[in-house]
RNA sequence: GCGCCUGUGGCUCAAUUGGAUAGAGUACCUGGCUUCGAACCAGGUGGUUAGAGGUUCGAGUCCUCUCGGGCGCACCA
């Protein structure tokens, strides 16, 4: 209907040009946008207003022409001007009400499209190391790019879903180093844990369980692990103090001995990191390891390929990257002075590989306090003669939990930090997904851990999941009430859908399509919860209304039919909203 | 100091991406259950959109400056 307003318009456009009336070559560029109060119509248009200048004409005259040369339409009521020259077009009543019936057919598949068909996108998203346990702040890039991978879907983009496990690296060292230090202490060593190791609880466990498996068969004295290691923090040099450790457990311990401690702690916690996304229903095609790319020579090809276009050099014994020539602030180390080469090195194999695997783009999503690493990827890219125009990082900012009113510690490496799985035990997973998604991912959050706990009956989600089983509740009485649906019946009779409560839902039904692209356009999933919110709140008015008759006991059943017909079509697409947004859709609550 | 994000009723956030009278939830006040579920509905109080300039038919949205908050500024990721 949106559509043919447009055409109704373009077509007066159109004809206002062959009159002379508007330069010929000017572009129309309508847009029709859905009006905020009904007493603007239902779609209103500022073509007038954008094209005043253009051709010298004031906008309420240049209005006044175009509605002159626009054809009849039996779906359009009426058209004004108003304001400075919007104008405005009213609908005839009951002119969209085979929504319903487009909704019922289409079911599931309603408001998805093949806008994009074709098109493939690689979504990177969560790729938290794997050196602990998921926190909250994670859950927030969980709860997005999951939901952002469903919308692209729902229109029509082929997506690829992956995880980037750094499993190589320095981190991965003071992990390994960390598990090791606190199994020396089941062995009875006394150990001073240096400052930079991580601390979490899951570390003892991991120790225990090889411990379990060892016994004392790793274990060194103290003297040695600390051997020649220079002071650590906050006196002495916190890194070369972690590092000194790591080079002297791998002297200590040969090779095999130094892995089977490293993949226990990889394997324990990349499966934990798994589970708890798999159970908040955050999927992936693919959990990429940073280390095949390393193993297949990836990197070492980027490196080479750098090197020949000449963006490297040697200083102080690094390799450095002239990152600063593509946009950089400055220059980069991709290989340190021991040899080890940095992350970098490794994410640049990455994207070059997905870049070159053909995708369309590229999305990242990262936490925002990566931001400032955006310009050297993309320098990297430029560098390889690399399209860098198709990755997209996507950065969501922290969710700043408060706990009894005051800021709570986030830092893996102290073990002070609230995990995803515990959020989403105290919450839940509807409510947890909900409540991420419901900001836009630029914007900072509170995420008031009391109010969650304490008041979950109050989160909007029960709002929505509350109008669904509502309907589902009114077609169990239906039984009950030796009453039948008769479908085809409603559907011949939608025309008896006339009150104004009727219509608003209507209304809101045609929209949802609409909502999804845009949603999906903007990468703003939250659109879809605010939208859902609305089309509840239209359907708990609806239900509420004291003018109109129970649904059930409208005697007519025809206009019953009719009224049953609509709020399955309302049912229909709050499950496939909140499908979309990976909550799910209760019967009853 | 430099860069990115941000500042909207008491609190948490929207605002069709430059549109019309800035809207929701929560909190507070009024009213509504003898069964289609009150986890709901109807109504009310509450705003100089941090501040000052500018761009134009039109600014919460764009530009400049000031002030406040978050995060970065490694041979860590």
């Amino acid at each position: 209907m949106k559509n043919h307003f447009k055409e109704l318009l373009l077509t007066a456009f159109k004809q206002l040009q062959t009159q002379g009336v508007i330069p010929s070559d000017l572009d129309a560029g309508i847009k029709i946008e859905n009006t905020r109060s009904a007493e603007h119509g239902d779609f209103a248009c500022n073509m007038a207003l954008a094209l005043a200048k253009k051709t010298g004409i004031n906008p309420r005259e240049l209005a006044e022409k175009i509605i002159a040369q626009l054809p009849k339409s039996d779906a359009i009521e009426k058209i004004e001007i108003a304001g400075p020259g919007f104008i405005n077009a009213f609908l005839v009543l009951g002119a969209q009400q085979q929504v319903v019936a487009t909704v019922l057919s289409a079911g599931d598949q309603y408001g998805h499209s093949k806008h994009y068909q074709g098109q493939t996108i690689h979504l990177e998203y969560v790729s938290a190391n794997p050196t602990g346990p998921l926190h909250v702040g994670h859950g927030r890039g969980a709860a997005y790019g999951a939901t952002l991978a469903n919308l692209l879907r729902s229109v029509g983009y082929k997506v690829h879903r992956e995880y980037y496990v750094n499993d190589a690296g320095r981190q991965m060292d003071i992990l390994a180093a960390s598990i090791w230090l606190r199994y020396l202490e089941l062995c009875g060593e006394t150990i001073p844990f240096p400052v930079n190791g991580y601390k979490g609880d899951y570390i003892f466990d991991i120790a225990a369980s090889i411990h379990r498996k060892q016994a004392e068969n790793f274990c060194h004295s103290s003297d040695k692990v600390f051997a020649g290691v220079p002071l650590d923090g906050p006196e002495g040099d916190q890194e070369a103090h972690i590092d000194g450790i790591i080079l002297n457990m791998r002297k200590l311990l040969s090779p095999q001995e130094f892995n089977t401690v490293f993949k226990q702690g990889l394997t324990e916690i990349i499966s934990n990191i798994r589970q708890d996304l798999n159970e908040f229903g955050v999927d992936y095609d693919n959990w990429f390891f940073e280390s095949s790319l390393v193993e297949s020579g990836a990197v070492d090809q980027s490196i080479e390929s750098l090197q020949k276009s000449d963006y490297l050099y040697k200083k102080d014994g690094a390799t450095w990257f002239k990152s600063s020539l593509l946009g950089d602030e400055k220059d980069r180390v991709i290989i340190r002075d021991n040899g080890l080469k940095t992350y970098l090195a490794s994410d640049i194999a990455y994207h070059a590989s997905k870049l070159e695997g053909g995708y369309n783009q590229l999305i990242d999503i990262w936490g925002a306090d990566h931001h400032g690493y955006i310009p050297r990827v993309n320098a990297s890219l430029q560098a390889l003669k690399l399209d860098h125009k198709k990755l997209t990082v996507l950065l969501v900012q922290f969710a700043i939990l408060y706990r009894g009113g005051e800021k709570a510690a986030m830092s893996t490496r102290s073990g002070e930090f609230v995990t995803l799985r515990e959020l989403r035990h105290e919450v839940g997973n509807d409510a947890a997904r909900f409540f991420y998604v419901l900001r836009k991912c630029e914007q900072h959050m509170d995420f008031d851990l009391d109010l969650a706990k304490s008041q979950s009956k109050d989160n909007p989600v029960y709002y929505i999941q509350y109008a669904h089983a509502r309907v589902c509740n009114i077609f169990k009485k239906l039984k009950e009430n030796n009453l039948t649906y008769q479908q085809a019946t409603g559907l011949d009779n939608l025309s008896l859908l006339n009150e104004k409560p009727e219509q608003a839902l209507i209304t809101r039904l045609t929209q949802y399509p609409e909502i999804i692209l845009r949603a999906t356009d903007a990468c703003e999933p939250h659109q879809v919860a605010y939208f859902l919110r609305e089309l509840a709140n239209d359907f708990h008015s609806y239900y509420n209304d004291k003018r109109l008759k129970k649904i059930l006991e409208e005697v007519d059943s025809n206009r019953r039919n009719a009224r049953l017909c609509l709020s399955l079509a309302v049912r229909q697409v709050i499950h496939n909203g909140l499908t979309l947004l990976g909550v799910s859709s209760p019967e009853e609550m």
